[in-house]
DNA sequence: TGTATATATGCACATATACGCATATAATAT
DNA sequence: ATATTATATGCGTATATGTGCATATATACA
């Protein structure tokens, strides 16, 4: 039962569970987007989403000097009962719709006016 | 979102998760009943029912000297959907089963001969 | 009253956790 | 090579957590 209670622990922290929920929504974010819809410093993202990676929840792509994180793909029926909490249940929770707006609204550099002189790839 | 992280919190010790899961299979059991199934002290299992009842996820009724732990009903959707996780998803774990097993088997004293003495309640 | 059983808790200790700050690493562009 | 952007991490610190042991509390019974 250590494992699943250790995918349990990933999830109960505040920080990391509006991460995890926000992967869920949708599919692929990186740390600066994360960063913003959070609201908290690059830092403390990057930190926690080095701990949602050692226990397994997520997994990374890089693409040039982004890393996108997205939850790994559940390993039994209580990681995909888990993970369908996080997309059918925690939705409608005021943080994170607030958190999905500000990733819409985003001025992240993969969103922003670095299109227009085109000097970076985008996602 | 501190709530519900706090609440998986709650569920995040392998101890307590297969409290958890035992109470959502079961209803309803003591503290020595539990103690039994786990086979660890029950100063330890106390502790952790009363970390479950701090955190709003099992209430209790007494009953003589004994005290009869249950989860509480869940106070939303969140709630509810990881309580049907416990019932569906975890029943079939060896741990739980043998978890159970033990239950059934349990020499404890709510089943003991203390019955043939009549010289308690019995639940 | 005193005894037995069930449960809870004070204490000390070791370990884990989250945090902020500064800085390191890595890829890209000039 | 240098600068810029994105991401990761070493360090110190404060707090939380889980554990074991001993003991306290509570109820029931003689």
């Amino acid at each position: 039962m250590e494992k699943e209670a250790a995918y349990l622990k990933g999830l109960s922290d505040p920080i990391r569970l509006r991460l995890a929920v926000l992967l869920a929504a949708r599919g692929e974010l990186c740390v600066c987007t994360l960063s913003g819809a959070l609201r908290q410093p690059q830092y403390k993202i990057s930190r926690h989403l080095s701990i949602l990676r050692n226990q397994g929840l997520v997994e990374v792509r890089r693409q040039g000097t982004w890393k996108y994180y997205r939850l790994r793909p559940p390993a039994d029926r209580i990681e995909k009962s888990l993970q369908n909490c996080l997309t059918d249940c925690f939705q409608t929770h005021p943080t994170v719709r607030q958190d999905l707006q500000r990733i819409d609204q985003a001025q992240c550099a993969s969103k922003k006016s670095r299109k227009s002189s085109g000097k970076q790839k985008q996602p």
